[in-house]
DNA sequence: TGTACATCAGTGAACGCGCGTTCACTGATGTAC
DNA sequence: TGTACATCAGTGAACGCGCGTTCACTGATGTAC
């Protein structure tokens, strides 16, 4: 028995990894070095080693834990296509823009996450295939396959919709593209 | 009179430029260094401060200069829809997906752009309207404002799609997002 | 025509800094006897 | 009950390295006389 309670260590390195996924999806990945991960978690860097192998395996770890959560949060949804409509005006909202540490991982990683490594990729992959099946399932309940291509066009579009929104410097073409945004996926949705 | 012919200077900085824009798609702002950028246009890192004030002043010019480019391009194909349609399917194809270098801007660093200072958002935010307008001058030529919506959904969603295809480590899974995309695409052209 | 000087794009070493990573150590706790 | 020892999460200094940026200097050319 060590001096802590033994779940101790898994309770730190899930701090760790919560508030990470806060500071890659406001810094980027690149953006944030692993001295202010650590001391955002209340620890010093030289701990860092004692969870995770590299930064790159935190990286990967984070992008499984965020999509989890993201699908997570689907299941407190109303069920079905209701559901799916007050997620997407939640997701193509000022306060989602404006708060990207908080929000979606794909809108605030998606590129960076194209020039990763393989373990990384493979993380990616698992979490956002889970994500669209979810969406395909609201879309299509009797039929999920058919609503593949929708669940995927919707999905994209999403993620591209605020990543446009958070790049520009004008306000008011940010506050439209967020409006025509939400337009796009209801029709995509019909 | 310098020793060079008088546009000298401006040939060199518009081959930084150049350089800079494939290794910024190719390996992100944050991931590219002034002395790589610099020897991939034949000079040292010294040289760089007679062309540009700073870093992101380079990354204000390369990105307004890599808009116009993408813009330009539009010219070169066939008028309207039929043109648009060509465009679609070139983007959204796994030799783009597989050479973020010569490709679109957008689907290289949107993310990373939204992180970026106001000078980096302006550049981007007047060359991404420009593209916006022309895809929606191509959708309803005799009205392009009301074709501003779907214009926007178009471009959102193809720069969503290469990035998702890009993060994938699944090949087949890469793949079938781009056919997808493309259907979905065409489906918001109609 | 020949020489001294001005111009200036580019060189390359150096600045302080933060990066990802390593490692000898600390110190609080539980165990052995 | 008291003491010696084992455990191990976390500390904090240090490693070499590349970052963005600065600057004294080079050297090829054009100009002045």
């Amino acid at each position: 028995m060590a001096r802590y309670a033994k779940e101790h260590k898994q309770v730190t390195r899930q701090r760790i990894i919560d508030k990470a996924g806060l500071r890659f999806k406001q810094d980027g990945v690149d953006g944030s070095g692993i001295s202010t991960l650590m001391s955002d978690a209340g620890l010093t860097n030289g701990a860092f080693y004692a969870h995770f192998a590299s930064k790159d395996d935190l990286v990967a770890n984070v992008l499984a834990d965020e999509l989890r959560t993201q699908l997570e949060r689907c299941g407190t949804l109303r069920p079905g296509r209701p559901g799916l409509e007050d997620f997407v005006r939640e997701y193509l909202s000022a306060e989602h823009r404006d708060n990207a540490g908080l929000g979606c991982p794909s809108a605030a990683l998606l590129d960076e996450i194209g020039r990763c490594g393989d373990e990384t990729k493979r993380a990616y992959t698992g979490g956002s295939r889970a994500i669209v099946e979810e969406i395909a399932a609201r879309l299509a309940p009797e039929d999920p396959g058919s609503a593949r291509g929708s669940a995927l066009g919707l999905f994209t579009m999403m993620v591209g919709t605020l990543q446009l929104s958070r790049a520009l410097s004008d306000q008011k073409f940010a506050d439209e593209v967020l409006e025509r945004g939400v337009e796009n996926a209801l029709t995509l949705m019909s």
